[in-house]
DNA sequence: CGCATTCGTCAAACCGGTTAAACGACTATG
DNA sequence: CATAGTCGTTTAACCGGTTTGACGAATGCG
């Protein structure tokens, strides 16, 4: 509850409201000897401006929003979520932005969640988990509330994009298996109309050449489950796995070893993101970190400048490390 | 950018701001009639009412904060807080109530923060994470802003709290280890100034007697790498470990395995939390499932109880589920 | 039939800031 | 010395809703 107001602090001053404005944001010059009266006045009397009456005012919520849309079970699985927030959020801090979250069941829902943000809740958005053709990109243009993609995306929008180079990362694990003797090489992808998921299948596809094994997963760890189980069952089995996130592939892993095979003697495996755990685990998950809390701030950056109106632009963000560790180092 | 304000759909309706606001609200009679007209116009004209009016207008924000002061590492490695915002979002859906999420660095920040939240910002906020002697129970207190402490917290305040009972499930596990023969039992702690942390390591003393083996961690998998090296140093060994969240337990386990032990057979391993990867090793990890979704909940409808002007009150969310598995099974 | 209520609507004030325009005092210029 | 230009400040309008008090018309009651 703001008790002290504006009026306040100008009575206090004795000035105007407009010079306590003009003091506080220095958009007039104000002479040195009453801005130090209303800085004073401001610090006896513990004011902070209403957030409400400036948004109203200016026409600017100074917040942001981030819609999530998956079900609570994949994101307390998303090792990337909590850190990208986090570097969202370190940028934020310096222009006292808010972020606002919505975890909403369905479509609908988001679809209300956008019309209403675009209607003085936000000035802008970040978008994850992109699909193929999202249909949130065109409302978004529509209600023309500044975006950022994150994620690599084809389509071209108005929109600024925050990607990374995932083909890189799963070419080079590729070739390093290659290298120890591996042949049969299989994927165990996310859901492939997800944006990242495709770009990674298809570097691996291409990689491989002829003789691709994929199957599609949805991230989470009783799909990794399964799909290493139909790998394994296959009459000519694949001696490595990569998986699209460490999540399948640390529940693989396990499946993998519960059935008798040793690891990574008798199967190598590879997963995405570096999940906090993967290196402490025995044996040490191979697997690429892909710098979630740069592309938070990336993504954040080019969302503050659009908003501010600036031209957008997509930024590749290439923090990916392949970290090879013993689950693919026979 | 709201273009449609309450003043065209009154003009197109025929009638006053006034009557517009009272159709929607229904705070004053409407004839049938005019209402109808109303709704017409409104939607004709796809009206959604500006946010920061009405919350300039009615001194509501309609929304609520939950402020971390964490470091982004421990953010990342916790399974906790991504389902409790779940939780904790569906209920907001419900009222059009929008989270914010502010991450600080520090607790000046932190500080400033609850100060800027509560001049207009948010309505009420959510603490996480409480220590004991907390300093910001009595900061919220003095900034009047309708709060719901999170975890067991022992003062009386004004302020409602969630909680749930972690001492039986503790002792629930130190039973069962008794029962398959450990006499030598261990824990790995929080840090225990985090009321949790406590509340679970006191039960543990209290459970295992005289002869307690605490080590004090801080949640990440390092310090449970680091705390079980130093344990298994020791002359007289532990043979169980009980560690105070999964993250630890893990990187425990896979440090015991490195160092040629058999889990469970040498050293049974329990955590806490239930991580999703837990169940998903192998050996699977015994641990306990804290229900995180129902405490969002329930925080939240005490929030919103509170900001209404409801009597604050303690409610205990009782869905602790001790999962015994292979870990701790011989 | 007259008077007190109730009903439905309107006009205007208000929330707490920002900002364009006006204005007085003072300095620079011709 | 008159006039134009700056500087610093004030006045007042405005942002887009909500809410209170007033008022005319319809209704109830004796």
């Amino acid at each position: 509850m703001s008790r002290t107001t504006i009026a306040d602090v100008a009575r206090e001053a004795g000035v105007t409201k407009a010079t306590v404005s003009h003091a506080m944001s220095g958009k007039r010059p104000i002479s040195d000897d009453t801005r130090a009266k209303v800085l004073a006045a401001a610090e006896k009397l513990n004011w902070v401006p209403s957030q409400s009456a400036r948004a109203l005012a200016t026409q600017k919520a100074n917040a942001i929003a981030v819609v999530l849309a998956r079900d609570p079970e994949v994101i307390a699985n998303d090792s990337f979520f909590p850190a990208f927030i986090a570097g969202v959020e370190s940028v934020l801090a310096e222009t006292e932005t808010a972020l606002i979250l919505q975890v909403v069941p369905d479509r609908a829902a988001e679809e209300r969640a956008y019309r209403s943000l675009s209607h003085g809740r936000a000035d802008g958005a970040l978008l994850l988990d992109l699909r193929n053709d999202d249909w949130r990109v065109p409302l978004l243009e529509e209600l023309d509330l500044p975006s950022v993609l994150v994620g690599a995306y084809e389509q071209p929008t108005r929109f600024s994009c925050v990607r990374t180079d995932d083909d890189a990362p799963v070419r080079e694990i590729i070739a390093h298996l290659r290298a120890e003797g591996h042949e049969r090489i299989a994927h165990v992808s996310g859901p492939l109309d997800y944006v990242h998921s495709r770009v990674r299948a298809d570097a691996y596809t291409d990689a491989v050449g002829g003789d691709a094994l994929l199957r599609e997963g949805d991230f989470t760890a009783s799909s990794g489950r399964e799909r290493t189980a139909e790998l394994l069952a296959l009459p000519d089995r694949p001696t490595a796995i990569l998986y699209s996130n460490d999540t399948m592939a640390i529940a693989g892993l396990s499946f993998a070893r519960s059935s008798g095979l040793s690891i990574p003697r008798d199967l190598a495996i590879a997963g995405f993101d570096d999940d906090h755990l993967s290196a402490h685990l025995s044996p040490a998950l191979t697997s690429v970190s892909s710098g979630p809390a740069a592309r938070g701030r990336a993504a954040a950056r080019l969302l503050q400048a659009d908003i501010l109106g600036a031209e957008p632009r997509t930024e590749v963000v290439d923090c990916n490390v392949v970290h090879f560790r013993e689950s693919t180092t026979r």
